[in-house]
DNA sequence: TACCCGTGGCA
DNA sequence: TTGCCAAGGGT
């Protein structure tokens, strides 16, 4: 006869989680936090933000690099947000960087450059709403709120084998998660619960032959976990038509403006656009350009969004002075620092090179300055 | 409630 | 190529 396993669901998990739990930059071991290692909640906070719909492999680098120039909650207060929306750039869902920036100084000024310490209270921070909250309060302050993201969510209908379709099923989910999350250790318990996600309960093919929890879940006795969690299905993404703009100095500078602080791409910085039409015959062409230039075209750049698919006209031009419209030149040395979003990223690479006018992303070649100058 | 809001990787 | 998915939140 074999020995039993743990007899409840949370015993065996954390027994897993202490042996096979991911090294993260922002988190502290089961080992450590056993030994009164507490961890930072700013840390916590920044994490959290950042993984946001957004994977542990790309948030890496960018939470090392906020750490390395804010290294505290009132650091980050103090910065302008041109400069944490610059630092933000590449990570997309930019409302984030906005709200990360807005809760840095509500908590810098309102509490003292502490985070409040319950789940409640924490909801009420820009930026921080039911999954956040409770992961704060569980992982920096032991509160055994219940945390629920989409890997908890994976793992509790399979656990449960619910049929009810996301976002219905969200409540029952919480309330089971509820059920399931221990009074001691209810952060590892929580990180326990998105790394059994992340490497055994899979979204296809879950490692249920070493699942630590298998003896607890109804999916896998049933040998079809891939059928939860039940999703009710999404629209097609519909297409939309635009063009972008780049003028270019004798210095190789291209000239930027800032968007609307809100919406799309808030605050973020970019070449001219026109409006984003939902008709294939919008607003394009040179006619469309911000201000008068000698603009030709020199490609086209696509970029897929949430809710819609991007196809962006890139337009160049060579400028002597500047433009009569508001914004900067960035030089060729600045551009990296600048706040622009990946698709306006793709924008620039599809201009540069383009003084052929072929269109074909092509490296620089120095002779770029065959149209003539024009206007001001 | 349903929609808005980025990006990159992968089957 | 297309769709899905990743530590969701705001409105």
């Amino acid at each position: 006869m074999q020995t039993d396993g743990p007899k409840t669901f949370s015993a065996a998990l954390l027994a897993w989680y202490d042996v096979h739990h991911r090294a993260l930059p922002w988190r502290v071991s089961p080992q450590d936090r056993a030994a009164g290692v507490a961890p930072d909640p700013y840390r916590v906070w920044l994490s959290e933000i950042m993984l946001q719909q957004t994977t542990v492999a790309v948030v890496k680098a960018y939470f090392e690099k906020f750490i390395r120039r804010w290294p505290d909650v009132s650091a980050l207060a103090a910065a302008p947000e041109g400069e944490v929306l610059a630092a933000w750039a590449g990570l997309g869902y930019y409302a984030r960087a906005r709200n990360l920036h807005a809760c840095a100084k509500t908590v810098s000024r309102l509490h003292d450059g502490r985070f409040p310490e319950t789940a409640a209270a924490l909801k009420a921070l820009p930026g921080v709403g039911d999954y956040t909250s409770a992961a704060i309060a569980a992982i920096a302050f032991d509160e055994p709120a219940p945390v629920v993201d989409g890997n908890v969510e994976r793992v509790v209908t399979r656990l449960e084998a619910i049929e009810t379709a996301l976002p219905r099923a969200k409540p029952q989910i919480r309330a089971k998660t509820a059920e399931l999350t221990p009074p001691k250790r209810p952060g590892d318990f929580a990180q326990a619960m998105m790394d059994l996600g992340a490497t055994i309960c899979t979204p296809t093919r879950p490692a249920c032959a070493i699942c630590p929890v298998r003896p607890f879940c109804t999916a896998a006795r049933r040998a079809d976990p891939e059928r939860f969690p039940v999703k009710e299905k999404k629209k097609a993404v519909p297409a939309r038509r635009g063009a972008a703009f780049v003028a270019r100095r004798g210095d190789g500078a291209v000239f930027l403006r800032r968007r609307p602080g809100t919406g799309m791409l808030g605050g973020m910085s970019e070449p001219p656009t026109t409006a984003w039409s939902a008709h294939a015959d919008g607003a394009t062409g040179a006619a469309a350009a911000p201000f008068p230039a000698a603009w030709a075209k020199t490609g086209e750049i696509e970029h897929g969004f949430t809710h819609f698919r991007l196809t962006l006209e890139v337009w160049t031009a060579d400028l002597a002075g500047d433009p009569p419209v508001e914004g900067w030149w960035s030089t060729p040395a600045d551009v990296a620092g600048e706040a622009l979003p990946t698709v306006m990223r793709k924008v620039l690479k599809a201009a540069a090179g383009s003084g052929s006018s072929t269109g074909h992303p092509s490296h620089k070649t120095g002779n770029s300055e065959q149209e003539p100058f024009h206007d001001s």
